[in-house]
DNA sequence: GTCTATACAGCGATAGAC
DNA sequence: GTCTATCGCTGTATAGAC
C-alpha cells in the first residue's frame, strides 16, 4: 500500500474510499460494483484490488473512516461549549450536512441492508450507533440536570429516540428532495424536547 | 394470468409475492434474486417471468400490494373506535408486527434504495409516505383538539415526525435483534406526545 | 402454467506483464 | 501501483417444447 498511512486522505486508497462512501450513501452498498468505483477513479478493477483485496475489506475500512470522522465532529461540538440543546441541534446539523449532498447517512444505510453485510461490517454498522447513543445519553443528562431540556423516561431511550428520528428522517425524505421537509422535521423534535412544561 | 385476480391471494402470483416482499423485506430490493424466488416458491425463474416480466414489475405490483394491506390496517384501526392516543399506539403496533418477523417495513427498506429503483416503484413508495402521513395527520389534529395530544408547531411535520422516528427505529434497531429497544423507543415518542404540561 | 435450455451482460476476483 | 486478460459465477431475460 506504499506511502499511505491509515488517516492519509490524499492517496489513492482514500480517494477510493471517498468514491465508494458516495456511492454506498445513495445506492447503497448491493446497488455499486467495483467497475463504478473504478469509471470514476480513473484506475482499473484490478488495481482496487491492490488497496482493498475485497469489497468486504472495502467496506469495513469505509465505516471504521466515517465512524471516526464522526467521531471528532462530535468532539468538536463538545468543545464549542455549547447548552445541551445547542448541542443537541449541532448533532442535528450533522445529518443535516449529509442530507444536503443527496446521501444518505452510511450506517443507516448499511443497516438497512444489515442481514447481508459480512459480520465485521455489522460489527462496525452497531458500534457507530453505541458510540452516537452514548453521546447523546450524556447531552440529556446534562440538558435535564439543568432544566433546559424535559423528557419522559430514560436519556438512553430518549438518546435512541432521537437517533431513530434523525436516521428515519433522512430515510424518508431524502426521496422528496427537499431539504426543509428534515428541518422541519427535526424542529419538532427538538422543539418537544426543550418546550416549557406549559407550552403547546 | 390464469384465474387469479387482483387481490387474489392463494394463487402463484400471490405465493410469489409474499416470498419476494420477505426477501426485499430483509436484503433489499437489489439483495436478492429470481433464483433466491425460485427456490423457495418451488418454480424455476423463467415461470417467474410468466407472472412477471421483470423485476420491475414484481417490485411495483409488491408496493401496491402492501399499501393496500396497510390502508386496510389503518382503517381498522379507524374503526375500533379508539381515542387519538390509542389509534397512534396502534399505528406503532403495526411497525412493532413487522419487526417482530426482523423485516424491515417494506417501504422503508425501498426507500434506502430509492435512487437505484425504477420510477414507478419510486412513485409508489412516496404514495405510500403520503397516505401515511395524510391518517397521521388528521388523528394528531384529532387529539389537539380533545386534548389528549401535545406537540409543538403543526400536525403535518409531527405526522411527519412520527414516521421518521418509527421508520428509523426499526431501521436502527432491528439489527440489534430485540425488539424492547424498539418497544421502549415507540414509549419515549408517545410519552412526549401525550404527557401532561406539568410532567417531566 | 411450467418446464429445459440458453443468451448475454455484469459481478468479484486472480494471474502475470510492465 | 497499475495494466491486460481471463476465470467462474450469478444476474435478468427469452425461446420454444410440453
Amino acid at each position: 500500500m506504499g506511502v499511505g498511512w491509515a488517516g492519509d486522505d490524499t492517496g489513492t486508497a482514500a480517494r477510493i474510499l471517498d468514491v465508494a462512501e458516495g456511492l454506498v450513501q445513495v445506492r447503497g452498498f448491493n446497488g455499486f460494483s467495483y467497475a463504478d468505483i473504478s469509471a470514476e477513479v480513473g484506475i482499473t478493477r484490478a488495481a482496487l484490488h491492490y488497496h482493498f483485496a475485497g469489497k468486504a475489506d472495502l467496506g469495513l475500512a469505509m465505516i471504521n473512516r466515517y465512524a471516526s470522522r464522526f467521531t471528532a465532529a462530535l468532539a468538536a461540538i463538545d468543545t464549542a461549549g455549547m447548552p445541551p440543546g445547542g448541542r443537541l441541534a449541532g448533532y442535528a446539523s450533522l445529518y443535516l450536512r449529509v442530507l444536503r449532498q443527496q446521501r444518505m447517512c452510511l450506517c443507516g444505510m448499511l443497516a438497512a441492508e444489515y442481514q447481508t453485510l459480512p459480520q465485521p461490517m455489522q460489527e462496525a454498522v452497531t458500534s457507530f450507533f453505541d458510540a452516537n447513543e452514548s453521546w447523546l445519553e450524556k447531552v440529556l443528562d446534562e440538558g435535564r440536570q439543568d432544566g433546559s431540556v424535559r423528557f419522559p423516561g430514560t436519556a438512553r431511550d430518549t438518546a435512541r429516540m432521537i437517533i431513530a428520528c434523525l436516521e428515519g428522517a433522512m430515510l424518508v425524505e431524502r426521496p422528496y428532495g427537499d431539504t426543509t421537509r428534515f428541518q422541519a422535521v427535526v424542529a419538532s423534535l427538538l422543539a418537544g424536547l426543550t418546550r416549557r412544561a406549559d407550552q403547546d
